[in-house]
DNA sequence: CTTGGCTTGTGAAACCTTTCACAAGGCAAG
DNA sequence: CTTGCCTTGTGAAAGGTTTCACAAGCCAAG
């Protein structure tokens, strides 16, 4: 078992426990590889090959016992504990990350906010101190903050990237719609929406290009 | 050439393109592939590789013109027209989407708002007038949306995925934390930050694990 | 204890994506 | 025209991920 994990396998991981969780607050005990796929859209050899690589959770016969394995994935994913994150950039993107109670509720809390408009620096945003991007180094700091985020504009968030990590952070997540990469071995992982909607049109004009089924017009 | 594009392409072409418009805007009329590459984070064998699925747009010897690449990629990926979206969910999210001036800039209209909640019906968002998801059907075929993007709570996102569908849009923008899969034959993009955090709560704590450099204390 | 029905864990096969490496060909200088 | 340098386009090789398929093993019923 174990070696090099793909991100992909990752990614299912955290789908699984997320169904898992659903499945023990509804007071399931067993669950199969096949029932467990289906609503990650996976497949049951997939689920059995994504966990075989940490070890046998399972039971041949029978299927996997839910609650230990909400733990065994907690624990894998490091979701056992909490992160503390710093954001960089409030405005709509950053403001609805403060506000997102969802974060808190998985154990991602927002311990810091920053920006680099005069007018914003001091105001307080769903409980944070918005402070300068110049204090993010002494800040990142003293919070402890491990993870980054980043929802400035496209121009500035490399630079802010490079700050992060010599604060210190172990990660990075960024929404500005520019490609970065790992940072002195900070991995930066980018939400770019305007890349899945640019993925979808590719999508519908391909649909609309060979005129089949209802497609686009306009 | 041509055949089925896979994801990860498509995806890049998405980015060769604004890395050249930003070439082009900065004067650059030829580029080989190697520069290209680059700022994408990318391989100058993957640019070639990935552009010689759709046809030959470089000279050898010489590198690609900027200009015509740009209409080409365009063309490709369906942005030489703008689309209309529909949004469900005018909570933290949907409402940085609809004040989010990016989306319009880049040919991504936001066309229609709903929502569940009685309180936000019939007042005004960003320049949208915020309907009742009762309406969503007659709305989205009035308005021509061929987008539809889900930004409600977990649970309901599944049911608004399938109305969309029916409503007769070309592909789905989901943000809600939920698998959804292909609904007829209209496709399903989901973006989920938590999903995103996770995958690096899991970098973070492979990291912590092997006390290697400096990691992730607390 | 034995039988029958299920389900895991896992090598092997199939499939897909990325990288390599090089012939084909453009361009500039002489 | 010829030489030298550069870059594309692309088969072939390498590398990675997903699917297949089956032995190993659990459980319940008889």
């Amino acid at each position: 078992m174990s070696g090099r994990i793909s991100d992909s396998t990752v990614r299912r991981l955290s789908l699984y426990l997320r169904i898992l969780r659903d499945l023990e607050r509804a007071g399931v005990e067993v669950v199969s590889s096949a029932r467990l796929a289906q609503p990650a859209g996976a497949t049951s050899a997939q689920v059995r090959k994504d966990l075989s690589h940490f070890g046998s959770f399972g039971q041949r016969g029978r299927g996997y016992s839910v609650a230990p394995l909400v733990r065994a994935l907690e624990e894998i994913l490091g979701l056992s504990r909490s992160w503390r994150l710093a954001l960089v950039g409030v405005g709509k993107i950053g403001t609805a990350l403060l506000g997102y109670a969802g974060l808190a509720r998985r154990g991602f809390d927002i311990v810091a906010a920053f920006d680099a408009d005069a007018a914003k620096i001091g105001t307080q945003a769903f409980g944070q101190t918005i402070r300068c991007v110049s204090e993010l180094q002494p800040v990142v700091a003293e919070t402890r903050a491990q993870i980054g985020v980043i929802a400035t504009p496209a121009p500035v968030a490399a630079e802010v990237a490079a700050e992060f990590a010599r604060a210190g952070v172990g990660a990075i997540l960024n929404f500005a719609p520019v490609e970065l990469s790992e940072i002195d071995g900070v991995p930066i992982r980018t939400v770019d929406i305007v890349l899945e909607l640019e993925g979808l049109s590719y999508l519908l004009a391909e649909a609309a290009g060979r005129p089949a089924s209802g497609g686009a017009g306009g």
